[in-house]
DNA sequence: AACTATTTATAAGA
DNA sequence: TTCTTATAAATAGTT
């Protein structure tokens, strides 16, 4: 679609990525708009570069589409809505721990193949880290979810109880 | 973009119009696609289409698109954001980005001195396999945990109902 | 679902 | 950023 076809992978070079991003964002948005028109569709879009500024379309408002989103999805349920930003964050920080367990692990392949002549050192430094604060939030993780259930337990022998001499009052 | 110019305005067929969305959805839904892998961005699409299908594409989880979105509009919750594990999750989630940032860097340059020597695209298999036998164990894992507290939150409230229904018996 | 004639998007260059 | 233009890509109407 231009001069020349290009591969669909990460532009290095800085300012032909911010080019792109702005022509590219411009067609989104507009094929974002048009598709909603022609076919009466709800959408919503939102984009955010690599610099992190923010672009956005939608039909009605975003609001609205976010919402629909969600209970489509079912996701503004019991156990979602208990807690929903721990949730989040713990999603947030799962995603992130996967990104870096993966890259670690092609790291070490590369190193493997000592093909590099980057300061090894270096990067192990930089493994142990991440390896630290991941260890800290699994942790941290696991004892939120063992308080909540242990929290639910402590309600449930409650409730049980309650349940037991209401029907002793009937009785 | 087809045999003819169309105007854009709402398709009254309802035949064409949802052939149009479809073809139009494949269409957007790829261009979001490249735009997040092109120029590095973080995004998300949802659509409906006038029948109430959902179709949706996000770079990361839609959860965090939607959630760095409400931050950047200014809608968090200043209360939720003050409890001590979502400033936890936050801190650490904050920590790992950086980390993973600064990682990524370092890859990219090994990647490019390493462009040589080695395939570009097993690597990039090779990730994609440990990440999706890393997420099936670890995910496994947090099942039980969750299941276990899914099925004490319906329990409870089987209990709350049925105390609701046996002070309803008394009065 | 495929097929193409056209329109549209866009990559590179200015 | 903006414009120009050659070319790639998307798609409207058709089969």
């Amino acid at each position: 679609m231009g001069r020349r076809k290009v591969a669909i992978k990460r532009i290095d070079d800085t300012t032909s990525r911010q080019v792109t991003f702005s022509k590219r964002r411009n067609g989104l948005l507009k094929k974002a708009k048009e598709i909603s028109i022609l076919c009466d569709a709800q959408l919503g879009v939102i984009l955010f570069s690599s610099t992190g500024k923010l672009s956005e379309f939608s039909s009605t408002s975003m609001q609205s589409v976010i919402q629909r989103y969600n209970r489509t999805k079912n996701w503004d349920n019991q156990l979602l809505t208990s807690m929903p930003e721990v949730k989040f964050w713990q999603m947030e920080a799962e995603v992130l721990r996967k990104q870096l367990e993966s890259l670690q692990e092609t790291h070490r392949q590369v190193m493997g193949k000592e093909l590099s002549n980057m300061a090894v050192d270096d990067l192990q430094k930089l493994e142990n880290q991440l390896q630290m604060s991941l260890q800290g939030i699994r942790l941290k993780k696991e004892q939120i979810l063992i308080n909540e259930i242990q929290e639910l337990t402590t309600k449930g022998s409650l409730l049980h109880q309650q349940n037991i001499e209401l029907y002793k009052t009937l009785s």
